[in-house]
DNA sequence: GCCAACGTTGGC
DNA sequence: GCCAACGTTGGC
């Protein structure tokens, strides 16, 4: 299977592209999806090797600051069984999960944010599900040549 | 803080 | 299976 490419928010808040590049190693299981669409594509869409745009939500000005990668399969949510985690639900079994994630890696930090006033700006870009109206999703594809405009903007 | 858009829940 | 009520997301 080729390489697929994706988008990935996090309110820098919760969680920052700086943070995930201070992680040992540099990576971090994403956890706590708890939408179904999201969770399909990194459980059925995601190979490891992937590229992922990191997105800061929440903040100003919201946008993409740097890159990431898929760095594993998709496993079981371990928040999802945790009692005390914030993720937890009664409604996941562990014999049959409900939840699931990859583990993703730090890989650039962009010189510019491209942020999502200059996205909805550029051409290439207009097909891109995350500018579309209404959507939320935390997780979305995106195409090769959306992934490259990116990357030509930012870096 | 507001609120549009969307997903989930649960009564019927 | 319908749909109203509710909760969440996330830009503004």
């Amino acid at each position: 299977m080729g390489k697929h490419y994706w988008l990935m928010k996090s309110e820098p808040d919760t969680f920052s592209l700086q943070d995930l590049k201070e992680r040992p190693q540099q990576r971090e299981p994403w956890d706590g999806v708890r939408n179904y669409q999201a969770r399909n594509f990194m459980r059925d869409g995601m190979s490891v090797g992937d590229g992922i745009l990191f997105y800061h939500s929440n903040t100003k000005p919201p946008g993409i600051v740097g890159l990431a990668e898929v760095v594993s399969e998709a496993y079981p949510d371990p928040t999802a069984f945790d009692k005390k985690s914030k993720y937890y639900d009664e409604k996941s079994d562990p014999s049959n999960p409900r939840w699931f994630l990859v583990d993703v890696a730090y890989r650039k930090g962009f010189k510019h944010q491209v942020s999502l006033e200059a996205m909805k700006g550029m051409s290439e870009l207009a097909e891109m599900k995350v500018l579309q109206k209404g959507n939320r999703l935390s997780i979305t594809p995106v195409s090769e040549s959306e992934y490259k405009a990116i990357c030509a903007a930012g870096l």
